[in-house]
DNA sequence: GGTGCCTACTTCCCAATGGAGAGCAAGGGA
DNA sequence: TCCCTTGCTCTCCATTGGGAAGTAGGCACC
């Protein structure tokens, strides 16, 4: 679709498009769940993460996870042992924006059941 | 992957299950780059967001909207004219919801150099 | 010495998702 | 009569994601 007007509060429209990409990047589903997990447990491994996060494959796991290192979020630590261990741990960047989303979730307990509600009446609705 | 373990601060399980299943419907790129251009804008017709949020397409500008509608974020109004014209407004739920991802935005302009770093970085050691 | 086992991936196949662009309804203007 | 408008909807195709199987490579057991 159209790409200008974008009227913000930033006075850079560069600055706004940084901020929409990074948050593009960042806001992922799978993102978010393996940042809580880590944030919650602290240093972890590449299979504890995996049990933290239910449903996620080892693909989309390996995947997200050298997304994360890739954006600063996670350190990725291999031990040179058998069997193989490679531990992953929050940065400083990762923990803030653990706490950043904090608001998030706090936002979804609060809500839980007006959501479930709002999401009955539109199916409802349809 | 497996399932259970998932030690959380939580007492209920459920809860976290519920949270996470929220999180996940809501943490998606585009949900949020909406979000953000409804919270800047207030009331906006269908394609003034499409202008506002560079990159989307229409299918997914209307389900994602359709979306938000349904977990009550947005709200829909069809003005039955010609040619047609159809607003959409955040709910106080969405408006909240804007709010906690606020963090979010802060994070992102205040690190959007660090991040840019850090990728440098891992792609120069790849 | 062969057979597993362990973990963190990697690869392959197939289904689902997302983007680009065309089509559509329905009334008003030229 | 033809075209313009907006907010979708549909179709076609490329990309993404899930599931399951395979890989490396050193160790333990028989």
């Amino acid at each position: 679709m159209g790409k200008p007007p974008h009227t913000s509060y930033h006075s850079d429209p560069r600055v706004d498009a940084l901020v929409d990409e990074t948050i593009g990047r960042v806001a992922d589903k799978w993102t978010l769940l393996v940042l809580e997990a880590l944030e919650e447990a602290g240093e972890q491994r590449f299979s504890a993460i995996g049990r933290a996060v239910p449903g996620i494959s080892q693909k989309m796991l390996t995947q997200t996870l050298r997304q994360m290192e890739r954006e600063g979020l996670v350190t990725r630590t291999v031990h040179a042992e058998v069997p193989p261990r490679v531990e992953y741990r929050l940065t400083v960047l990762g923990h803030d924006l653990a706490e950043a989303f904090c608001g998030v979730w706090h936002w979804a307990e609060r809500n839980i059941e007006t959501i479930e509600a709002a999401r009955a009446a539109f199916d409802a609705r349809q």
